[in-house]
This record gives structure tokens, C-alpha cells and sequence, in this order.
DNA sequence: TTGTAGTCGTTACAAGTCAGAACGATTCTC
DNA sequence: GAGAATCGTTCTGACTTGTAACGACTACAA
């Protein structure tokens, strides 16, 4: 291969990226959540009362995904189904105050992950990769707070 | 969340990290070939003649998944598995000419998609942002040039 | 030498995950 | 009101993956 040149940086990106996301994953198993159930819990909690299938589009998993994942914090009290009056089709998904205090505690493990991935950047560098990376997210459309990882969620 | 500073750069490494493997897949897949397949592929050309136990411990997988690997890329002509002949038990694995001619395009591949997924960057940008993963890499003590893809590869 | 333990590659098996089709309940349209 | 469409759910089949057993072969010990 070219490596006389080292790797290119979408290599170290996706190399990156995968690492970053199993560390993740590992540090939020401490509280029993897997990828798929927190990016969905933030998901509802960025828009209460969004049904499934508009979830559903939104992160790009079959309707038949969700109704496993809300199941399962469902059934931890994190997450209420509630009637739309409306539209009795229609699940409203809403955060519960248990919901909530886990969310918070997601933040704290998210911040914690993020000073361990960059920790051994001092702050100016800190700054300029996340300007870097906030450039190329929005140069590729990505959607803020969704993975694009089809199978993991 | 903590949304009001956007997302963290650990956040950012995972989200482009995941569209930059769904990319390269995409590009490879013109080539019939895998991701996985890719990686054994240049593993096998890094260091010719190693064992499939080697390559196991070092691509991290379970040597059963190794045989079905290695299997499609010799049904192909593009890998060997010879005979060690002073221990009979081991498969010495070489690429093949076809397989050296197939990395060649797997290059061309890769530089193309690195374009792709850096092009939203200037040239000092594009440095900057490769010395930052690199050194990210190293304090992670990533393999260079294998990823940490469990499943995936 | 013989035999016993250990290693390598392979195969067989079981468990888990996922997408797609089919189904009831409900609503919209004509 | 009747039929088409929508939402959530369930069911089913295909696929993937890790673990365990197997045969071939080697290394070490008596």
C-alpha cells in the first residue's frame, strides 16, 4: 500500500471512530445502556412526543428495530408510550423523571469519554480538531446527534 | 444534553468515522470486495508468509473466522495458502500477482476516498487535521493500519 | 522409539441480530 | 359508509458470529 506516506486521514478517521465507539460503549454499559437505546433516549428527548415511525425515519431503522429498543426502556420506567387523543395510532414517546436523571448521567460519561479521546491534545488543539471535524460533518450533511451507523442504530 | 457547545469532538470521531467506513465500503464494493476482506487482504501483503493464527491474534477475530475469509479471497486467486515444510501444520499465506494487481486498485481506492471524505479542507487543513488523528492514534496505541473493528473486522 | 500433551486449521453447532412481510387497530378520503 | 392508507406490532427467514469439538501434525519426555 502507499503507506510510505503513513495512512490518509480517512483511515485514522474511521480507526478513530471505531475506537472512540467501543470505549463508548464499554463506559455506558456501566449503566446498562447499549449505543442504540441511549441515541434513541436522547433522540426522544430531543423531541418529546415524536411518534415511532417519525423516529424511525429520523435515525434510519426499521420500524420493527424501535419497537424492541422502547421496549426495553419502557419496561426500566425511562420511557412512556402515552395515547395521542388525536390519533389513537399514534405512540407520543416521552422522557420520565427517571429518564431524565439518567440523561444527565449520560452527559457525564459523555464528557468524560470526550476528555478521554482527545486527552492528549492540549486545548488549542482540542479547539482546532473539533473545528476540523465540525467542517467535515457539515460538509457531508450529517445530521447533528444521529449516527449514520445502520446497523448499530 | 449538553448541546449548547455542539457535540463533542468524541462524538464528531464516531459520527464521521462510521460515514467514512459506509463510504468505503461502497467505494470497495465496486472491486467485490469487503471491508474485512480488504483488511486481511493488506494485512496478508504487510507481512507475507505469516500464519492464520497470526493474523487472527493480530486482526483480533476468531481464527474461525479467518477460514471463511481466506477461503473467498483463494477461491479468487487472489491469496495462497502454502505448505510450510517444516511445519506441516501451518498455511504460509502469500498474495498472489492477481491480489497484488487487485491492492494496486484498492490504492487508487483509497486515495480517492480520502479525497472524498477530506476534500471541505484546504491543504493546511487537511495537514493539520492528519498530524491531530495521528498523534491521537499513537497516545491511543492504535495498530497502525488495522482497525478496531471487532466485528467488522 | 513411543506416547502424551500441545498447536494449527477446519468444521459443526448454537445463539443472537436484523430486515422484510404480514397482521390488527385506527383514521382518512370519497 | 366502504375502501385505501397509516401506525405499531408480531412473526418468520436469512445471516452473522463465537464456542466447542475434530483431525492432522509437532514437541517434549521417558
Amino acid at each position: 500500500m502507499d503507506d510510505r506516506n503513513g495512512p490518509g486521514s480517512a483511515f485514522l478517521l474511521t480507526q478513530l471512530g471505531t475506537y472512540a465507539a467501543g470505549r463508548f460503549a464499554e463506559r455506558i454499559a456501566d449503566l446498562e445502556l447499549t449505543p442504540p437505546q441511549t441515541g434513541l433516549l436522547r433522540a426522544i428527548a430531543a423531541g418529546p412526543g415524536q411518534s415511532q415511525q417519525a423516529l424511525a425515519t429520523l435515525l434510519g431503522t426499521p420500524p420493527s428495530r424501535l419497537v424492541a429498543l422502547v421496549d426495553g426502556l419502557d419496561e426500566r420506567g425511562l420511557v412512556e408510550r402515552r395515547r395521542n387523543p388525536d390519533d389513537r395510532r399514534l405512540h407520543a414517546l416521552h422522557v420520565t423523571p427517571a429518564g431524565q436523571e439518567l440523561l444527565g448521567r449520560i452527559a457525564q460519561v459523555g464528557k468524560a469519554h470526550d476528555d478521554d479521546i482527545t486527552g492528549a491534545l492540549d486545548p488549542a488543539e482540542r479547539s482546532a480538531l473539533r473545528g476540523l471535524l465540525g467542517k467535515l460533518a457539515v460538509a457531508h450533511g450529517l445530521t447533528p446527534g444521529v449516527h449514520p451507523g445502520y446497523r448499530h442504530l
